[in-house]
DNA sequence: TTGTACGCGTTATCAT
DNA sequence: ATGATAACGCGTACAA
């Protein structure tokens, strides 16, 4: 029985090779000839040899990790982008060394500088909001960087996202054509999701020029989820002052919460009432009253942002930021199909 | 201006020490005098020094990484159990490196070859079939292995899971006190999803010794999304023969897509026909009709399993297999709320 | 408590 | 085309 684990050394007496030759013959180099090299490779594959991926890494100083931190998996706009781009990193042979932040800015700092240990070949951030040192960190190391799902004219290095505020304003406008004026917005905690916030500036400024100079804001101390946004709404209805004839949420899981919760309290959506939410998740085609909502394309982001990365890590040439548009989707929650729909 | 990155060298010439002075004071290691920590440790932050992972892991001839292979991250259920597992590495340590077989065993085998070779401290794998060659590499390679989500009496090292015949046989015997006698199951392709296999053999048996001997089955070629339970129910619905009584779905997401087609079709749920999931997702507490399904303990199989397995990383006692109890949630989409709802 | 010598398994460089 | 030698940055073993 062989060693359990055989060294290239191994294999270069196999052979009767050095080293060195071994290595090349290994990673597809020139400077074997064809039969040599054939011949170490198929006595690599007898004795099992794998090269070890540690030393690879120290002996060339980069691996072949790319490391992704992402604020959480719950959500599926997350796990689209994380698709999009896994089968571009797996095909190209890097393995992905993931994180949850929870969108906690702190964290994700922390993470980064630990990432950064590993020598990765490249970073994917989400969103375009990261703690100052992240960016320098990551620069001075020299290290591929990727911001997705948000962008910004200055990213760390390369950017792929939709335009937050845009799509609020889109938002807004479309409130503006059904008529509403009494709107509220349900989110959660300033400075948790900052892109969240540029949404509600977005969709508060075109109001305002639209003559809805007010709306009500209710923040969740919790996860934007069905949850909470069957809570806050509970809370909004049962607050005193005029009813809102429209509710705006930071996401669809929370638009669906509210949609149940206003259907409990007796009201009629869209009749008495109006639910917009922001994402377009799949479970919107099972629903009978499909969600107003603004389609975000995930897994495009995902695979353009892989595509961006890995020409960055092979120091080809790429633009540096991208913005993919987002379409409203006019669903059953609000009184009037847009003119989006009319197409 | 220092160089890029500081090297220990760097901080033990900073402080007049050898290297191995710092080594030991970086990891925190006993052979140090206080004084002497405390200047080393300011000094390798007030450097910007940081330990490289790729020497310390070919060193240490084991890195800090472990390895999770999931079949997707779509699923609610495997993002609970990434969710419950990542607290407990993260606090001690570790990096994670994530997969994603698509359910697709060829692909997990590949990984896992390819894991070893970064010399992880622990993999994760899900369920408990597996290529061959899997057990036997890591068994061989000696790297501490979970697995999750499923059970068997021979893990490969560790295991964590609940038993999908046995709840399957309480489907079945659920839907005989229901007084269902028409059964179907809509699911995947063999081969694609195991644990789905055991719950329907599970199924079956309890309904064949309950005098009803045949279902229909009907297996989707996609993934089991909302989409492929819609468009598999309404197969089911037009196709010949007696409609049956109740079905049942390999998932709940399957089963909304499914509820959903059945009420488009004029059918009333439970009235006409009945409808049950598996898992007992979120969205459940949101919708006005909660399915009937099998609560199933994702996050708590993270925990423990987290546990677990770095109870083997330390070379700690622990038991070989766990198996977490799940439980039958009597929702509006069947004719009967059982006994269980009784308690 | 501190330091020296060596090894971890591979790649880069420069010979031949 | 092939090989010898020196890194890569750290940990282990042992000596002082």
């Amino acid at each position: 029985m062989a060693r359990q684990t055989p060294s290239i050394q191994d294999v270069a007496r196999t052979v009767g090779v050095s080293i060195m030759t071994v290595s090349r013959a290994m990673r597809g180099v020139e400077g074997v000839s064809a039969a040599k090299r054939s011949e170490i490779l198929n006595a690599a594959k007898a004795l099992g040899y794998r090269p070890n991926r540690t030393a690879r890494s120290l002996a060339a100083s980069h691996s072949t990790l790319i490391g992704i931190s992402l604020p959480t998996l719950f959500n599926e706009v997350f796990a689209d982008i994380l698709d999009g781009m896994r089968r571009a990193f797996d095909a190209a042979g890097f393995d992905l060394v993931l994180d949850n932040s929870d969108y906690d800015s702190r964290r994700e700092a922390l993470w980064v500088e630990r990432m950064i240990d590993w020598r990765p070949a490249g970073v994917v951030l989400s969103g375009v909001d990261h703690a100052p040192e992240v960016r320098e960190q990551l620069r001075s190391a020299g290290i591929p960087t990727l911001e997705i799902w948000d962008h910004c004219d200055d990213p760390i290095d390369v950017c792929v996202g939709i335009d937050h505020a845009a799509a609020g304003r889109q938002i807004g406008a479309y409130l503006l054509a059904c008529g509403y004026g009494e709107v509220a917005f349900v989110g959660v905690e300033e400075n948790r999701d900052p892109r969240a916030e540029k949404r509600l500036a977005g969709l508060q400024s075109v109001l305002r020029e639209g003559g809805v100079p007010q709306i009500t804001i209710r923040r969740s101390e919790r996860h934007a989820s069905f949850e909470a946004g069957m809570n806050e709404t509970r809370a909004l209805l049962a607050a005193a002052g005029r009813r809102p004839d429209c509710i705006c949420y930071l996401n669809d899981h929370m638009a669906f919460g509210g949609l149940s919760t206003c259907e409990r309290h007796g009201l009629s959506v869209p009749a008495d009432i109006g639910i917009v939410g922001f994402n377009g998740l799949g479970i919107n085609a099972v629903l009978a009253k499909p969600l107003t909502t603004i389609i975000t394309p995930r897994l495009l982001m995902g695979t353009i942002g892989a595509r961006m990365l890995l020409a960055r890590i092979n120091r080809a040439k790429v633009e540096r930021h991208v913005v993919v548009p987002v379409a409203i989707s006019a669903g059953a929650t609000t009184r009037m199909r847009g003119p989006e729909r009319a197409g």
